[in-house]
DNA sequence: CGACTGACAGATTTCAATATCTGTCAGTCG
DNA sequence: CGACTGACAGATATTGAAATCTGTCAGTCG
């Protein structure tokens, strides 16, 4: 039952790193205080991680993987149209985004600290979202729904339009009165832009 | 010709305080560098502005009206169709935002400060520009071009659409080589949105 | 043998003393 | 009289010495 007699395995460590960076928060969670949670010396914590920085980007990569799993999970749903899918995968984004800065917003303010170190897994995590973006927009043009000359690039601008509602920057409009009216209209207004149309006159 | 023995204006400070904050930077800009610029005490300058916070929040405004009056000879073009003025606005405001990034990066790292500490003038040069926006809108609804149930509505999705191409914090994106394709994507986008469409079979 | 330790050098952070700044106001000077 | 000064109290920023941390590695122990 000691969890110190346990071997020390990458993923101990990222969850002792996880409970140490929400006690201590961005600023003040060293590796020692990582390696005395696990009852170790921090040089073992350094025979799993190359440096800090590499251990910080591990724990924002399983935090950011989490939301695209639960959004892969929307992208893939064959039952709802590409119009439903693309407005619930948004809503989706919106939301999750939304709770976890509403629910704790410290735990949130050292993820916006995390991410910002971190430009590659950030950029990974970013072609991913716009990929199933991307795949929900193709399946929109097959269908006939949408009328789109390159779909990447309508998920490119789709993905940067709705950047106030998922950019964690942002995060202090997202409790505003309005902000649910602004997503909708904002979703409204991408989706006409999207749609297949014959031109007026 | 002795500046020193004119009268001491409000106009005269907010010059000498843009003239301290380029040299010095936000942080360590003080209002008794003001008033050593000026030749006078420091209690002078209080009796022109209450706080420093005031002080800064004016020089503030002053930058963002400088941006607003541009924009809205645009807004005032009637011999431009709606489209075309829409599209020349909001290229301009992102190349006018890009420009000032790119040419003098620690100016503009100032004013980012400073418009982060002064909530209040930074809410009223939005609600300035999303009102430019929607009489552009109304006015391309007047002509047939546009269809918007409600004009301001659009307008403010159409001004959170594009945050990323004006809003400070991503200043450092708009160098990076696809800017403005994406930029020009966005807007194609969000132009077929806006244009009155009879509907697809 | 190989996972782990602990002492170490250089880099970074903390902390408390010191200096500077903000905002006020009684008093000066033209 | 009224614009301006300069000394002041409390708040904030700077500084440098001491403490802690990062990353390495020769050595221990099962």
């Amino acid at each position: 039952m000691s969890p110190t007699t346990e071997t020390l395995t990458a993923e101990r460590i990222l969850e002792a790193t996880e409970e140490v960076l929400r006690r201590h928060g961005p600023a003040k969670a060293t590796v020692v205080d990582v390696a005395r949670a696990l009852g170790v010396s921090h040089g073992s914590v350094y025979r799993h991680f190359r440096t800090k920085a590499a251990l910080r980007a591990a724990v924002t990569k399983r935090w950011l993987d989490r939301t695209s799993e639960t959004l892969a999970g929307i992208t893939a749903d064959e039952t709802r149209t590409p119009e439903t899918r693309l407005r619930d995968w948004l809503a989706a984004l919106f939301e999750a985004k939304r709770r976890k800065a509403g629910d704790d917003p410290e735990l949130f303010a050292t993820y916006m600290v995390l991410t910002g170190e971190t430009g590659e897994v950030v950029e990974e995590h970013l072609a991913d979202l716009t990929g199933q973006l991307t795949r929900i927009i193709e399946a929109g043009v097959a269908s006939g729904a949408f009328t789109a000359p390159d779909p990447r690039t309508s998920a490119v601008a789709v993905f940067h339009a709705t950047g106030r509602f998922h950019d964690p920057g942002y995060s202090r409009v997202w409790e505003r009165p309005g902000a649910q009216q602004d997503f909708t209209a904002l979703v409204d207004l991408l989706l006409r832009g999207l749609r297949a149309q014959s031109a007026s006159a």
